[in-house]
DNA sequence: AAACTTTTGTTACTCGGTTGCATTTTACGT
DNA sequence: ACGTAAAATGCAACCGAGTAACAAAAGTTT
């Protein structure tokens, strides 16, 4: 799936990024990123300033790498669906297996490191606005993949851009019930039950659009 | 409506403010955001860079601040909507009558200014990342009105998500309608068809939750 | 091993934003 | 009207994010 062009300086390059993020993490969990300088992961990283921005084009991305990974996952999981299956209801299962599995990105994940990391993301604007415009291209992507489904465009775009911004708002939900305490199985229960709303909501007025 | 405290300093300070404002989006007009200096903007204005900064907490604001009076529009019209209207009615009627009072926020508004000013928004990160963050605080204004009619706080903010997302699909398409040429009767009965899309997506599952 | 390419470190810089303090300006009591 | 407290400004110096230029040190290829 990644590049793997010539072996031994790409390896020692996948490393150095992999340290740097973790390092950076590391102090930011600690004493908070903002209180934390690019210089001083770098030094920590052993490594100079300009070499830590070849890696990671700003200091927010040195966190958000972490969440890269899930970029573009509405518009596979769209794409992938069984054949006969709506986009929507793909993206409902697969949001309520999400949430069994304690997906961190549901937001209902709460091994103490994952949910250190979400407090510090929530709690720190320039993270934030990073975050949105992750969220952004995914839109984008989910976009046209329902397009792709032979839905109208203007139609798969308004519904690309509610989709991701319900989902949004059932982690930030999902993450706001694990501020009293860990995954319980009344936890669990209303967060399923905010996915049916939010799919519920969703529905009536996609299923009509052949979404 | 706004603060009148004492006479002579505060106005003093409205038309710093407002000179700062005017003279910054000019020069950005002129060269591109990023092309000039906060610095630059505070010697045009005559003033220096820490009393810049005191008007505007930063770079962006100084651009923003034009939009700002926008705040809460959504919610207000919640608020204000019709007796025996439901919110989302209130809502669908106002996007059409701003729609065809070719307001700025509706994107369809093809004053050379507006649409210099809108290309260079849209062109520059640093000025979208401020936007969604105004946008998230709409969002919060919203789900809070939506709350106040009784409905359920979940499905409100699942619903303020939505329609929030859905404004901005909106004003995107119709900004983008106006790449090609001025607002002619066809574009405006696309924006209008656009928005009837849009409320009928939303609609259908919000109306069986009461909003 | 030599020649070539890619990556790194060093230094120095720009720019956004802040701080501390002296200076001016406005407001207000007498 | 005058003097004083309060607020706003300017100045200078500073911090941190991010970048540019160039030299040094890899890794790669023949």
């Amino acid at each position: 799936m990644t590049e793997e062009t010539t072996g031994l300086r790409e390896l020692k390059k996948q490393r150095t990024r992999q340290t740097l993020s973790e390092t950076a993490i590391a102090l930011f969990l600690e004493r908070g990123f903002d209180q934390v300088s690019v210089a001083e992961v770098a030094a920590a990283a052993e490594v100079s300033k300009p070499t830590l921005f070849r890696y990671f084009p700003a200091k927010e991305d040195l966190v958000l790498d972490r969440i890269a990974d899930h970029q573009g996952e509405a518009a596979r999981v769209v794409r992938g669906r069984a054949p006969g299956e709506s986009p929507l209801a793909a993206l409902r299962a697969h949001f309520h297996a999400r949430l069994d599995a304690r997906d961190p990105v549901t937001g209902l994940c709460d091994v103490p490191a994952v949910l250190a990391f979400r407090d510090m993301v929530y709690s720190t604007p320039s993270l934030q606005g990073r975050l949105m415009r992750y969220a952004a291209e995914d839109e984008r992507a989910l976009a046209e993949a329902l397009a792709e489904t032979g839905a109208d465009e203007a139609a798969a775009r308004l519904a690309a851009a509610q989709i991701i911004a319900v989902h949004h708002v059932l982690a930030r939900d999902n993450w706001q019930r694990l501020a009293s305490g860990p995954v319980t199985a009344a936890v669990l229960d209303a967060a399923h039950a905010g996915a049916e709303l939010a799919y519920e909501l969703l529905g009536a007025g996609l299923a009509a659009r052949g979404l």
